[in-house]
Parts: structure tokens; sequence; C-alpha cells
RNA sequence: GGCCCCUUCGUCUAGUGGCCCAGGAUAUCUGGUUCUCAUCCAGAAGAUCGCGGGUUCGAAUCCCGCAGGGGUCACCA
């Protein structure tokens, strides 16, 4: 049996957002788990919308979320080069001898002749098919006009890995254009040769190709070579529902993920359970277990929302899981500035009261900033709330008070505080609604904070009674 | 308009003739975990399985029709 060899073959005109790179995840897990290779390809035969750095860009995202390519650009050169741009040759070879065998001609009409076509068949209602208009006698090609395959319509029944079963007419098949007038070839004469020529065994692309398949599968047909297996991938849904996720309605730059503290590991699990499951109940898939359980026919056929709400709950998921030590190293760049003045010790202490309550790392200053420094007093957080507003400020200020001798006599260690905190509420005669929540908000002027306890043996004690006696005189 | 694809809780999904008057996860709500937020635990609510026929003792599952949504009909990919 040959190897398995997937690719991903995106065209550098701008990011990669989770649709593009759910597509690249699914070809990639294909070729991973027969131990086959994945080739990255850049389609850059469209020069006027080609972005510059987008390439880059590209090679970027999919090194950060560990997509890593063994043929292509940085990689293994078996087939190079992987710009198509840089493989006119090829191209000009293969649509040579279509010519040479009467299956191509050039394409005689202006852009205008062409547009009043099209508007002939949209009048009437019909789909416009160029070769309803193929010319009798065309001229030989020169290499200004564009390239026409010549098509033979005929029907096709064909398998799609996830699709099923799938049949077309002949209506569908059409002379299209193979190599533009500008000499680049089009997308879709160029990937079938590339394909070929890279020894592609499953070409796995997104569903807004397979209404073309049947021209794609006459193409081979006409060009003598074996088709790889397809496999049409459904849509990523935008926010609506109803319409394939785009940059317009705000689908993010993958590598914004990075920046915003996301684990590769979370996005790869969100976008590998958006539209395929393992037929069990497992929500949770490491790298490896992905590799080892995908497969393109548990693929689901319709489209699938992407939802923000899961992402989080799958990136909180993985935060949770890993170790301090690793979390405390992907997290330095995400720290309130404050927080230089302090020590490695210190920021793991905090780090591990938040560790539960972080969904992504970006929320760390949000969450750690009083921790770093003291907040202005904010009254609203006893005034607005619904225990502490019913007291009184000489009440308030006794009870903190009371509060403040305990905790000087205190060493701070967690079992000490524990202990006083308790001993307080008898002698106040209080609720933990109450005191605690007084001492909390004292000590952090936030209006949400790890447990008590835990916060004030991170604080220290300097730090705690400090605040302490800031609230004491606000009152 | 032609052709093609799709249609199960808000969302992601399980389900391939009886175990399903539909299961899980997430989101929401409620209660518990000495205070807040989060985690965790328990629970609630949430889908006449797009609609209509048919086959069958029995259908989300098979057949037919319809509707809705999407894609495509580029010298873009």
């Amino acid at each position: 049996m040959k190897p398995t060899r997937t690719r991903f073959a995106p065209s550098p005109t701008g990011f990669l957002h989770v649709g593009g790179v759910r597509t690249a995840l699914f070809a990639w897990l294909v070729a991973r788990q027969s131990g086959g290779q994945f080739i990255l390809r850049i389609e850059d035969t469209d020069q006027a919308r080609e972005v510059q750095g987008s390439a880059e860009h590209i090679q970027k995202s999919l090194k950060w979320l560990g997509l890593d390519w063994d043929e292509g650009p940085e990689a293994g050169d078996e087939h190079s080069p992987y710009f198509q741009s840089q493989r006119l040759d090829t191209y000009k070879d293969w649509a040579q001898k279509l010519v040479d065998s009467g299956r191509a001609y050039a394409d005689p009409y202006s852009p205008e002749e062409l547009q009043e076509f099209r508007e002939h068949a949209k009048a009437a209602k019909k789909p416009f098919l160029f070769r309803e208009h193929r010319p009798e006698n065309p001229p030989a090609w020169d290499g200004s006009q564009p390239l026409r395959l010549k098509s033979e319509p005929k029907n096709y029944d064909w398998h799609d890995e996830v699709m099923g079963d799938l049949h077309a007419g002949s209506e569908t098949i059409d002379d299209f254009i193979l190599v533009k007038s500008d000499g680049f070839p089009t997308y879709n004469f160029a990937h079938i040769v590339d394909d070929y020529a890279m020894q592609i065994t499953h070409v796995i692309r997104s569903q807004e190709f397979l209404a073309s398949v049947p021209k794609y599968l006459n193409l081979y047909e006409t060009l003598e070579i074996e088709r790889p297996l397809l496999a049409t991938v459904p849509f990523v849904m935008g926010p609506d529902g109803k319409k394939k996720l785009s940059k317009r309605d705000g689908a993010k730059d993958i590598l914004d993920y990075a920046k915003e503290g996301y684990l590769p590991e979370a996005l790869l699990n969100f976008m590998a359970t958006l539209g395929w499951n393992d037929g069990t109940e497992q929500e949770i898939f490491s790298r490896d277990e992905l590799i080892a359980k995908f497969s393109l026919d548990r693929v689901q056929k319709s489209g699938a929302e992407f939802d923000e709400q899961r992402l989080l709950w799958t990136n909180g998921h993985f935060i949770r899981q890993l170790p301090r030590d690793d979390l405390f190293e992907k997290v330095v760049s995400f720290w309130p500035p404050e927080a230089v003045d302090f020590d490695d010790e210190y920021k793991k202490r905090v780090l591990a009261l938040v560790q539960e309550r972080l969904k992504y790392f970006a929320e760390l200053p949000e969450l750690t900033s009083f921790f770093f420094k003291d907040l202005p007093v904010n009254a609203e957080l006893w005034q607005d709330h619904k225990q502490l507003k019913k007291l009184s400020s000489e009440e308030l200020r006794s009870l903190l008070g009371q509060s403040k001798v305990s905790l000087e006599q205190s060493d701070f260690s967690l079992e000490d505080l524990t202990k006083r905190l308790n001993d307080l509420l008898e002698a106040a005669n209080q609720k933990p609604a109450v005191l605690f929540s007084l001492i909390r908000i004292a000590t952090t002027q936030a209006p949400a904070s790890p447990g008590l306890a835990d916060t004030l043996a991170v604080l220290g004690k300097e730090t705690s009674l400090r605040r302490i006696d800031t609230m004491l005189a606000a009152f």
C-alpha cells in the first residue's frame, strides 16, 4: 500500500482562521495516523490577491499549533518547489500536452464578449456553460489568451470520504480555464497537476469546491492520471449559524489566539470536535488521541457553528490540567506590568490561586492586579454589597478594627489565618458573608478574588494590614 | 434559475428499525462546597428528531414528495 500523503494548500491572501486551519488539521491527522506525510504547498497563482508576508504568517500559524509538515517551505524538498509560482514550467508542459492532443484550446473571446454570454445565460435563468460557445476554429495558443480545457461532458458517480456516494450530471462539466492570460495556471488546473506530481493520496478540502469536483474528474481523465481519494469537509459556520465563517464577520487570525493566551492543544481539540467525534461520549482528546482516533468517515456532513463559549470552556479545561510550572512558563508575558517587581516564587503562589479561574492568559492582569499593587478604595464594593450595606459605617469600622487586632498577631501562615478568621467569626458573632466579605474587600478592593485565607497568605502581613488601615480611614 | 450538499436540545453532537415519549457535552438556571469569582458536586429546564405522506407489529433511523438553509455556475482559490 502506498503511504498516505495529504496536503494543505492555502493561497497567501491573508491570515488563517479557524475554518481554514480545521481543514489543515484534518489533513494533518490523516497523514500522521498512517505514518504518512503532510505537505504544505503555497498556491500563489493569483498575483493580484497575494498579500505580502502572508505565506510566512500561515507557516507561523501552523507551527504554533504543532501542525508540522514533512515537505514544503523550510522542510523536505523531494518534490520542490512548493510555491506554485515557481512551478510554471510544469504547468506549461502539461498544458502543451493537452494542446498537442487537441484537448485544450485558446479562448478567443474578449472579457466583454464573455460577460455578454454570461448575462444571456442569467437572463435565460440557465447556468452559464462556456462549451456552448466553444469556437469552431480557435486560434493557435500563443500564451496571450486563456487556455481552456476541451471537456467531455458525461455523468459521474464517485465516492467522497466524508460526503459518501455522490453523483453529478454532464451539465456540470464545462470548458474551464487551465492557464490564464498572464501565464499563471488556475487553481482548477494547478492543484491537479501538483497533487499528482507530489503523489498526494487524499485531497481534503473545504466544501466550496464540491460543485467543481465533476470538472476535476473530467480533467483527471483527460490527463490520464489516477485520481486521489477525495474528501470534502463542511464549513465552519459564523455566529449566525448559516453562512460560513469568514473574516468579514469577525473570524479571528489563529495567531490572535496565541496572543490572547490560548493553548494550541485546546484549539486543536476545539477544531477537531467541531464536526467530528469518535462516537463515544469523550469530549477532550489529547493530540495523540486525536491522531489515533480521527477518521474522515466520522466527520459531520453539515456545517458546524463556531461557538466561542465552547472554545473558552475547552481552553479553561486545558489550563486547569497544566502542571503549575508549565503554566508558569507559558504565562510569563501575560502578567500585569507591576508584577516585574515581584519574584517568581510570589508569582507562582498567585498563579496557584487563579489557575482554575483562567479561561485564557490575557485575563491574568484582571484577575491578579491586586496582588501586585494597591487598588484605590472602591466604596461601591461595600455600599452595594447585599450584606454589608445593612451595616453602618461605625459598625463596619468596628468590625474591621477588631479583625485587624487579631491579624496583627498572625504569622500569616495559611493555617494560622484560617484559625484566626474562624475565631473572629465567633468572637464577633458574625456570618462569613459579612465578616469575610468585609476583610476581602478591604484587602483586595476587587469585586472578585480567590478565597480569603489563601489571598491573605499570599498578600502577606504588611500589605494586608496596610490595606486594612487605608480602608479604616475611608469609612 | 440549473446542478449539488445539508436539516436531532440555543450550540457541538450520540443515534444506521425495537435498549430512544431521544443520551452526552457546553451554555442557562437552582442548591451545596465557611465570603466574592471560579472550580468541583448535585439537580432543573431545554429537541413534537425541518414538514407531509408511505413501508412496517414498530421509524430519528428505510422509501417518496415538499420546505428551508447553504454552495456553485470567475482569467479567486
